[in-house]
DNA sequence: GCGACAG
DNA sequence: ATCTTGTCGC
């Protein structure tokens, strides 16, 4: 699939500029995809100075493993909180762009809108690739909240400057929440309810972890290629 | 001013 | 993110 390529910043001055300046491409009308037939996960895996990148796309209904694409490289960016875009997408947009299929939803690790300037990962990705985009965090980031309920479903606002840019969401009975947030072109029920729709059985999604699995043995196949 | 801070 | 053993529970 085509994807637009990441402009890649100097400064932490310049990536906060380029992020103010794409802002004003999100799409934030929903609801967005209602049955998604193909849905992807991305993730990095990191060691020193050598990454790889992955992407894998899932038949939304069975789950099962439609393509996967690995990608190595270097980080081309330091992380810096609020700015982990930069470090994680040039790789990413690598492996989107060599995928044969086009995903109806991808599912982003982190944070889209609930962001110190309303653009995280997950925006950033779907502006980048015009496609639909959520994220999907595993530790609070920004925002304020309270803890939901204890059973799979029960969710409450993610709270940022008086306003909802996102939900805490228990996918599990009993287990730690996740922070889902919209990216571009899904609105945030939708985006919790295909989060509800990938998590079956485990906390984190299945596209989650199908991408994390796949990025820590690429990595490894990467540094036995490149020591 | 001092911490906190997606992955 | 990554460095790391055993252990409790479905």
């Amino acid at each position: 699939m085509e994807v637009c390529s990441v402009t890649a910043p100097a400064t932490v001055e310049e990536a906060e500029a380029i992020q103010d300046a794409l802002r004003s491409r999100l799409d934030l009308t929903g609801p967005g995809p209602r049955d998604p037939a193909l849905v992807a996960g991305v993730d990095v895996a990191y060691s020193d100075d050598l990454l790889a990148a992955a992407v894998v796309v899932l038949d939304a209904a069975s789950l099962d493993v439609v393509e996967r694409v690995t990608v190595p490289g270097r980080p081309a960016f330091d992380y810096v909180p609020g700015l982990l875009a930069f470090r994680e997408l040039p790789s990413l947009v690598e492996a989107l762009e060599r995928l044969t299929v086009t995903p109806d939803l991808i599912v982003c690790d982190g944070y889209g809108l609930a962001h110190p300037r309303r653009f995280g990962l997950a925006c950033h990705l779907g502006v980048l690739t015009g496609l639909p985009t959520i994220g999907v965090g595993k530790t609070a980031f920004v925002g304020s909240f309270e803890q939901p309920g204890r059973e799979r479903g029960a969710w409450s606002d993610l709270l940022l400057d008086g306003e909802v840019t996102g939900r805490v969401l228990r996918t599990r009975d009993g287990v730690k929440p996740v922070f889902v947030s919209v990216g571009h072109r899904v609105d945030l029920e939708t985006a919790c309810r295909h989060v509800l729709a990938l998590t079956p059985r485990h906390r984190l999604p299945e596209t989650t972890r199908a991408a994390d699995r796949l990025s820590r043995t690429a990595l490894k196949t990467a540094m036995a290629g490149s020591p």
